[in-house]
DNA sequence: TTGATAATGAAAATCATTTTCATTAACTGA
DNA sequence: TCAGTTAATGAAAATGATTTTCATTATCAA
């Protein structure tokens, strides 16, 4: 992170991977992003920049990624994945959501979260001692009917 | 519930739905099922008993049972939704996950739900009151490495 | 520099879900 | 009870995200 050499690339090349244009393109791209993106966004922005680089690519990496623990995925049920840094500096690091059921809106909201924080390091104690798991991130996701839809 | 008509019959009809066999043989499978279900399971089940019964009824009453606020849709990332009665007897009432960023095996957890049901109660109506939102329910989600994969 | 092979991209394939549209059936009013 | 209105249905086609296939390209170790 402070070292000479991109903090990612000796997650890859650890695992035999390589190190290639396309994987330093999409890597470059979710840090200037501050947001969840969907695979599509990212290769919008990674064709305006070098546009032989495939969606499927795309897929692939973000894939692998998060296979690997360096971008976490998400799923808000309207059909299309998201992806974000887990180590992102301008990243939200919490993801909590308020879905209404009717008009499928999804809301941030970014109050509460000192009760929030007490919560969750108790339980994910608890629950990485009793599971053996190694817990990196949480989600939590509030459903119900919005003000319009009630 | 314990009136003379089915309870859901009401909901229906008040919003002028009609009550069809298809409609009532879906809530039936939800009603003896003890877990949250993709729509092809449901179709398969409901297929078996009422051949004519075809995969479009299915999702077209799924989405209308979770507009209404009678059946929870939930998105584990895995590319298929799964639907579950709100107010299911057999339900598991709460949605606890512990994902693997790696395998994507899910697990359900129901330990320390008393810490949690003093946050939720908590944070929900501070929610509610802020966002002028109706909270029914709640999803929380746990992602890191399991056992064998970390 | 070169060779083995991992990575890539285009196109085709998948898979869940949605839309279209002609047919059927539930309820409303007579 | 019956008929007419129209919501609901089902089959097939369409859609949209993601994955697979496969021939080509490019990374990196020797």
């Amino acid at each position: 992170m402070r070292g000479r050499g991109p903090w990612w690339q000796d997650r890859l090349q650890g695992m035999g991977a390589r190190i290639t244009a396309p994987r330093e393109l999409i890597i470059e791209i979710l840090h200037e992003t501050d947001d969840h993106v969907s695979a599509a966004d990212v290769y919008v922005r990674a064709h305006q920049i070098n546009p032989s680089i495939g969606l499927t690519t795309v897929y692939r990496t973000l894939d692998m990624l998060t296979q690997l623990g360096i971008v976490q995925k998400f799923d808000f049920g309207d059909g299309k994945a998201r992806y974000e840094l887990v180590n992102n500096p301008n990243g939200k690091k919490h993801h909590h959501h308020l879905i209404c059921l009717r008009c499928k809106t999804i809301m941030d909201y970014t109050e509460f979260l000192d009760e929030e924080l007490e919560f969750v390091s108790k339980t994910q104690g608890k629950l990485s001692k009793k599971y053996n798991f190694t817990i990196t991130d949480h989600a939590i996701s509030f459903y119900g009917l919005c003000e319009r839809c009630r």
